[in-house]
DNA sequence: TCAAAAGTGTTCCTTCTACACCCATGT
DNA sequence: ACATGGGTGTAGAAGGAACACTTTTGA
């Protein structure tokens, strides 16, 4: 239970939330609590920055080290008494190569039904889906919930299930391609008695910049 | 001067990016320090939401009681040790009719020549202005910044002083026009020898959404 | 030879950019 | 009559959306 400071300042709490990608389907990380499922959280460290006690909440929610996370949005609200100052995180956790969910099926709830929340807690998924939503279309954020290397069609349904609608395949590969964000591996991806599909990999160094995010913010 | 919580949790600091602007240059608001120029700044309430203790800054900052509010960003700085949580937001004042600055010269500094500041300020003025910036090319804050009614060519040059770049004449009517956030009204402004410009109003009710900022914040 | 996913171009339309002259007024 | 800022249109370029068939493979 989070208590409020006791000097006259206001406590600070961290949630984060959990996005990953499993089976075309989006899901969310939810523990359960004493009141029913709620997001990740935990207070900040007094030895470490913001971002990485945000890290360790995620780490310790999913055993996944690297993540991408971006600070949402940070909101006051009156419970714990009398105010409670919320810093709210996003995070994407890549797809496993196996996709098995590490034993954790439980942590993971499909975005589109989650369970009842607090209003707090729903309050910031529903913007951290927005944010994410918003963000496939000027930035590479897509690329964090996919393993390292991928075909074309697994990153197109990746953007599929996040904007829940379908996307057009010749103008997605044409933007994409354009973009010079991937990479062609030299391999080939043969499953099933149809043409193999190439494999790309996601460049780094050519990831763009935000404009949401300020510079010092650190990225993945 | 902030003192950090006692009781395990790091302490809580705002400041605030006070933009306005004023004969055709673009103003932050900073107040004197012991050690030089410093953002306004202030610790949250306990009785009131974040952005109330925001915006009571602004008012002791400013004297003005009307304006645009927006957060920016939460970040962790190691002074005063061992760690602070800095909420910056950025608030928009408009210019007065008048043009005069309230009598509080000394708190306007240009942006293009801020004094030296603390890194952490320093980061954040920077920010903000990239966030001003771009703001302006999908949403209509600029308006915050204007007074209540204003002709296009003040309008314009509004923008061009944000953006400190020259823009096309026609083709920025072209687009305020189409977006409909603007209203005509039935006056003239006749000043000097030459034709009179058409004063146009900011229709509120037009204002589109910001997709950056949460759909729980309040704007004005 | 069939089923199944991979891969590939063109047309249309909308939007952005660049650019120059006439209008209404005060002195 | 002239100086000053207000106001207007068009053509070319670029970018986004819609749309269907051929290719490669395994069974």
């Amino acid at each position: 239970m989070t208590m409020p400071s006791h000097d006259g300042l206001p406590g600070v709490d961290l949630r984060a939330v959990l996005f990953t990608i499993h089976d075309g389907s989006l899901l969310v990380a939810l523990t359960e609590g004493e009141v029913g499922a709620r997001l990740p959280r935990g207070v900040p460290s007094l030895t470490d920055p913001l971002d990485a006690s945000a890290r360790q909440i995620v780490r310790t929610a999913t055993a996944v080290h690297e993540q991408y996370l971006e600070q949402l949005y940070t909101l006051s609200v009156r419970e714990p008494a009398p105010w409670t100052i919320v810093v709210s995180y996003m995070a994407l956790v890549s797809t496993t190569s196996g996709g098995s969910l590490d034993g954790r099926e439980g942590l993971w709830h499909n975005a589109a039904e989650v369970p009842p929340l607090s209003e707090t807690d729903r309050m910031v998924v529903d913007y951290a889906l927005l944010r994410l939503r918003a963000k496939l279309g000027y930035t590479n954020v897509a690329f964090h919930l996919l393993p390292p290397t991928f075909t074309l069609t697994e990153l197109q349904s990746a953007y599929e299930t996040i904007l829940s609608r379908p996307l057009d395949k010749r103008n997605f590969r044409r933007r994409v391609i354009a973009s010079g964000i991937l990479e062609q591996t030299a391999d080939k991806r043969r499953e099933g008695s149809h043409r193999p599909a190439t494999i790309y990999r996601f460049r780094p160094e050519a990831d763009g910049e935000t404009y949401l995010t300020p510079p010092w913010a650190e990225g993945a």
